[in-house]
Order: C-alpha cells, then structure tokens, then sequence
DNA sequence: TCTGGGGTCCTAGGACCC
DNA sequence: TCTGGGGTCCTAGGACCC
C-alpha cells in the first residue's frame, strides 16, 4: 500500500538540549537559555518547565527564583545552535527523498510514494529518531500523518506520551487526535484567533473541523483558514518546500524564495551620541551584507530602524524607520553601510535615547543578474571589490565574526554591543577554541 | 537598571494608468 | 441623476510561526 505521509521531527527543548551535549553535567537538572541581550527565557529543559518558569518570561523578573531552583542559565549561542541544527538535518536527510528545514529545530520529511505498511513507517520513524540521538545527542519527537498541519499536531501528542513517535494513519486516528488537541494549539492559530474561536463555542481542532469549511473561512481571514480547514480533514494544501542545505548560524526560513534580511539588536544600555549609533548600525549593515552574499543575492532597499524604550508609556511610535533606495542592487558591504548611515543621520534626533537599532535589507535579487543601469552602464560591482569581500567573508568565516570589518565599524565591547553573560564556548565553531582542545 | 530576533502570508486602501 | 472599470504597484497593518 502507498501512504500519504510527511513526518515532522521536533528537536526537543532545543537550545538547552545544544549546550547539555557539551556539558553532560546538566542532563536532568534544570537549564534555561536567554535570548540575545540577556532578555528573556526562550528554551527551558523539561525541569525548568516543571519548576513554572514561562517561555518569554523577563529575565531580570525571574532571576532570583531562577537562583534559588539552582537553575543554569545560558546565554544563546547562535553559532554552536546552527552547527548542531545542520548535523541533525544531515542525518534526516538519510532517511527521506525530500528534507524541508522549517525551522533552526524543525523539519518536515516527505514520506509521500513510499510503498510500505503501516508499522514499518512507524518503525521507521523510531529508528530515525534513535539515530539523530546516537550522532548527535540531540532527542527528537517525531509526528508522522497525511498533512504537515496533522504531522505538526501528531508532533505535539508525540511530546506528551511514552513513544516520542506518534503517528496517524487512518481517519479514525485523525479524528481521536483532533479530539485530544486544544483549538489554541493548531499550527496556524495563535491567541487572537484561539480566542475568537473560544467564543464561538470551539475549544478543541475536533470542534474546528466539525464546522463548515465557510464557516472557518470566515472566521479565520479567508485562505489561510481554507487551507487550514482542508488540512485538518487530511487533504495535504500547503506547498512542499525542500531545502538545500544552508550554511547560517541564525534563525533562518530557509529557501529560495526569501524577501528580505534583516539584523536587529537592543543595546547593553540606551544610546544617544551619533557617533556610537553609526558604530552599530555600521556593524549591523555588514552583517546582513554577509547574509546577503552567502545567500547570493542582492539588494535595491536599505531600511534603516532605530527604536526607542518600547515599555515606556508614551505616543510617539517606540520604532521610527527610514528607506534608502539604491540604484542597483549590490551585496557590497561598503555601498550598503554607506546607504544604512545615511538612513540613520535622516532618523537620528539629538537628545534622544534609543534602546535598538537595526538594517533591513529587501527587494531582493539574485546577485550578479540584475539590470545593467542602462545611464550610466555601471556594473553591479567591479571585479576587485567583489574578490575583496570573497576574501572577507572566508576570514570571518574562518577566524570569527569580527576579525575584519570596516573602520566604520566598532572596536572590540563597544557600549551599545549587549549583554551575554552566560555564554558557553562556541565548542563546534570557534577557531581558537579547537585550538585549545588540541 | 533589567522585557529577543527573524521571518512569512494576507488584506485593505490609495495612487496611478489605460 | 449620473459621475467607468480593471490592473498593478506600493504601503501599512494584522495575523501567524519558531
């Protein structure tokens, strides 16, 4: 019998899960990892979760309590986060015609025209798992159904019962699964629609499923609750995207399709000076330039934001932003930093004290095939400016991130980099490290 | 003192064009 | 009383995801 199936494999508390592979000391006690500026909890193990600490919750809010439990608090670590994601997505990709990274911890795997029984699916789901464990020290869950709404949502029952491989495979099966998944946890609806459903007498995917397909879309902004409807019922309608394999250390959609780039940071403390704030939107540019290359595109817009403190009551927006259009699309770091600092001299208003600032970057096109300027019949680049940021990229790449940059750039601690006080070594990535492991 | 960051898709409305 | 209609581009805003 051919089945119909995507599998999605969940890495579990994945942060934590990284840094407890290099310090072991860790399994079954209770982690948690910080997001970027030390700002709130983003991965908590399974003992920080029983505790009562809360995803997203303020660090500075829970820190004593976190003190008390004896928890061990991480600052993340993006670049060992990304290299443990991409072994995890090599083993995947051994056990399935087509791998669809989703997410840093998540992909979905198209078991679709496979010619096999049932159990064996399911014995293969549980081998898979066992072998991302045994190369990587990273535990799985494993949600295996016709659709990747019911693989997402036999994912989530997969997490809560003995067998971390759960899956579905008769409309029965589907039917009991959706009876057992609140309308809250459907992929696709998030607090505003789970509430306006709650209203509405839905409580549970069972309930969602059981309206009309009109009903739903009404309710659930047109298409996007269509599709959704249609998912729930096991007819597959969102698109299958498979992945090639990507080198980036960040949170990443990966694709051919991306629109935009962007890097944005709150600073350690609230800066004012022009000065310091051209230091780091400076940084900010070159790393989206890199992105930008090492997705081989380039870019027509620069968008330049400067945020001020968003907790603090007032009515002027807290983010102000401003667009620099570029003639010709490049990925050349000084064009871009050039183009980001004249977004900000236009946004920067003396006095005031921002808190984040980032660099956008958007209308986006494959790099080198652009439109010659037929006025002025430049090139994108010329050659030599174009080998000097190739040699620029491998020096950062091999000898870390900040080792060349622009003098517009920041020197080492800058005032505005922020806060990472708990962060591990970059055990998988860092040069200087391997060099100590020797 | 201290509250993340990077994406997606869809819709509505205005400007502009023929 | 009539004061077109359809297509496209852009932006803003709302919803969602991890």
């Amino acid at each position: 019998m051919t089945l119909t199936m995507y599998a999605l494999v969940d890495c579990n508390n994945f942060y934590v899960s990284c840094e407890r592979v290099f310090a072991p000391q860790w399994q079954g006690r209770p982690v948690v990892v910080l997001s970027n500026n030390d700002g709130c909890l983003i991965s908590r193990s399974d003992e920080a979760k029983v505790l009562g600490f809360k995803m997203g919750e303020p660090y500075h809010q829970v820190r004593p309590l976190l003190e008390l439990s004896q928890v061990k608090v991480f600052s993340s670590n993006y670049a060992l986060y990304g290299d443990m994601s991409r072994r995890v997505v090599q083993v995947l990709s051994e056990f399935a015609a087509g791998v669809e990274v989703y997410s840093i911890d998540e992909a979905f795997l198209d078991f679709r025209g496979m010619n096999w029984l049932a159990p064996d699916l399911q014995r293969y789901g549980e081998q898979l798992r066992e072998r991302v464990w045994r190369a990587t020290g990273i535990p799985t869950c494993v949600g295996i159904a016709p659709t990747k709404t019911l693989a997402k949502l036999a994912n989530r029952l997969a997490r809560k019962q003995l067998n971390p491989v759960k899956m579905l495979n008769s409309k029965a099966e589907c039917q009991a699964a959706l009876a057992q998944t609140l309308v809250g946890d459907v992929w696709g609806i998030g607090r505003r629609y789970a509430r306006k459903l709650r209203e509405q007498g839905i409580m549970t995917a069972a309930d969602l499923a059981a309206q009309p397909e009109s009903w739903v879309r009404r309710y659930l902004g047109g298409v996007v609750g269509g599709r959704l409807w249609r998912e729930l019922h096991g007819q597959p309608c969102l698109e299958w995207n498979p992945s090639e394999h990507e080198d980036d250390d960040e949170h990443l959609t990966p694709g051919i399709g991306r629109h935009s780039v962007t890097h944005t940071r709150s600073f350690g403390c609230p800066q004012q000076e022009l000065a310091a704030l051209s230091e780091a939107v400076a940084t900010f540019a070159a790393r989206t330039a890199e992105k930008l290359r090492r997705h081989g595109l380039a870019a027509h817009l620069v968008t330049v934001l400067l945020g001020t403190d968003r907790y603090a009551p007032g009515i002027e927006p807290a983010t102000r932003t401003a667009v620099v259009h570029l003639p010709i699309a490049t990925h050349d770091t000084p064009l871009l930093t050039q183009a980001a600092l004249r977004g900000l001299r236009q946004l920067h208003r003396p006095g005031v004290a921002y808190h984040r600032a980032g660099v956008l970057l958007s209308g986006l096109e494959t790099a080198g095939q652009g439109q010659l300027d037929l006025f002025t019949s430049l090139a994108p680049l010329p050659p030599a400016r174009l080998q000097l940021m190739t040699v620029l990229d491998r020096l950062n790449n091999q000898f870390g991130r900040h080792t060349v940059r622009l003098a517009a750039a920041a020197g080492p601690n800058p005032g505005w980099a922020g806060r990472r006080a708990y962060q591990s070594p970059a055990y998988t990535t860092d040069w200087e490290n391997l060099w100590q492991l020797k």
